[in-house]
RNA sequence: GGAGAGAUGACCGAGUGGUUUAAGGUGCACGCCUGGAAAGCGUGUGUACGCCAAAAGUGUACCGAGGGUUCGAAUCCCUCUCUCUCCGCCA
């Protein structure tokens, strides 16, 4: 959520820059200008009511002392119409403020300056390369035969016992599920990092305050009965942890990294385009966290995209990093940058990270804070990458990693999974 | 799921309708004292939204959350959440 202050001091500013994500927030901020005011307007006269009848009852409650009933209820009588106003006064003051409220979390992210301006994912501008292109002979695999082949991925046990979208990984995928769990959570401790082991269900509160609501509700899958979502990443539940916190300015940077199961309905979307492991329902993903000073945040995102990229080239599988432009950046985000690794016998770039400065658009909606160098209290920075998402890290070696004695695990994550082939 | 007891500031803790303007203590910060430190003494010490050009100042709200009663609520009433003790169930 963006801060009205901002706003009401930069609106042509907001105007511009969310053109940028494609956005015209124009006709919107004129009535957050409006209700703002408004908003202000009412408080003044609500407060100096309020101060009023507190006056009035603590001079009620001296004359009853020194045992002047006779005037005390006389002075009762004309609190009547203070408490009266007051009443509708604090009503109008609740309804404003939710209706500016209603309009604020509408407004997505600032992005940054340097995101391209473009309306989807071909605009997307490409800021690195690396990595040998796999050579596979033409009757080389996708890797759904490859998960049947070596019967290590059951896609239609998954349908049968739950539905599209939950595999059932088995034998030797099992365990390469798990090789790639701890080898990416060991060389997040290396880096710093803090593990934590998450819920995997949060409260609607939770949901509000990385956003994914009040918007977003029909992407995650609604435990009804409790009122409870399952997390579609582990950012919801390791961000949450600082919700309402005032953080002291030494224990900047917060570096937590999370292993968790995901949850995505993505409804919809059924097609040959999420075939295999390329789009699930639930999947494993390690995911960073990092609570940054706002002048350190840029230098932070930088580092988070480095450890990603990392990652990827000590699995030896090439990738490009893209900075996303402004109409496929997400809502919250004020510059991301998306990882894709290449699946050699799909002949497709498939995206296995994200990693995003939020700004303080996060931190505003859940309240979280730091205490400066100046003891002064201040909105910190979010930012969140993943490192890695699995499924298509899984596709990506399985296809680019196929020879005739079966699939090559890269070496450095041999000493994880305990075997060099899948065959 | 059932019964009971609780939730007060950074922390401990007093407070059952009216100088609570939340006592007292601890911690922390600054000052005095000291060769330096400790002790001692003094001062200060939350959050949010307003008002004010701004600072200073000042208004309002906040004692788990949300409602209510009252001229006046930390205190009384209702609902919810969480914690503890016991019972039930349970990997």
């Amino acid at each position: 959520m963006l801060q009205i202050y901002y706003i009401r001091e930069y609106s042509k500013e907001v105007i511009e820059r969310l053109a940028v994500k494609n956005f015209d927030a124009a006709a919107i901020i004129d009535k957050i200008l409006v209700l703002d005011a408004k908003r202000r307007n009412i408080q003044k006269t609500l407060d100096d009511t309020l101060a009023e009848s507190n006056k009035a009852a603590k001079e009620i409650g001296g004359l009853f002392k020194q045992g002047k009933i006779d005037e005390a209820n006389v002075m009762k009588a004309k609190t009547a119409d203070l408490k009266k106003a007051s009443k509708e006064l604090g009503d109008n003051l609740d309804s404003v403020s939710s209706e500016l409220n209603d309009l604020l979390v509408q407004l997505p992210n600032l992005p940054h300056p340097s995101v391209p301006k473009g309306n989807s994912d071909a605009d997307n501008e490409m800021i690195y390369e690396e990595g040998t292109m796999p050579e596979l002979s033409n009757d080389a695999l996708p890797h759904w035969e490859l998960a049947k082949k070596y019967d290590i991925i059951d896609f239609d046990l998954g349908s049968k016992v739950t539905g599209a979208g939950f595999p059932f990984y088995k034998g030797k995928g099992a365990k390469l599920q798990r090789a790639l769990i701890n080898f990416f959570l060991d060389r997040a401790m290396d880096a710093g990092y803090t593990e934590f082991q998450p819920p995997l269900m949060v409260n609607e509160d939770s949901g509000y305050g990385t956003g994914q609501l009040p918007d977003k509700e029909g992407q995650m899958y609604h435990v009804t009965m409790d009122n409870l979502y399952l997390i579609p990443t582990a950012e919801v539940p390791i961000t949450n942890i600082y919700r309402n916190v005032i953080l002291k300015n030494e224990e900047l940077p917060v570096m937590n990294v999370a292993y968790s199961q995901c949850f995505r309905r993505e409804a919809g979307s059924y097609g040959k385009d999420v075939r295999g492991l390329n789009r699930l329902h639930q999947f494993d993903k390690v995911e960073m966290v990092q609570i940054q000073h706002p002048d350190k945040s840029y230098e932070t995102l930088e580092q988070m995209k480095d450890y990603a990229a990392s990652l990827i080239r000590a699995l030896g599988l090439p990738f490009r990093i893209l900075r996303l432009c402004g109409g496929d950046i997400s809502f919250t985000s004020a510059l991301t940058y998306d990882f894709e690794v290449y699946s050699g016998a799909q002949k497709k770039w498939l995206e296995v990270s994200s990693v995003s400065n939020f700004e303080n658009f996060q931190a505003n909606r859940m309240k979280l804070r730091f205490k400066n160098a100046d003891g002064k209290t201040k909105l910190a920075h979010t930012l969140n990458g993943s490192a890695l998402a699995l499924p298509r890290i899984v596709a990506a070696l399985l296809e680019n990693n196929q020879t005739p004695e079966g699939i090559k695990i890269p070496k450095d994550l041999v000493p994880y999974t305990g075997f060099e082939f899948i065959d």
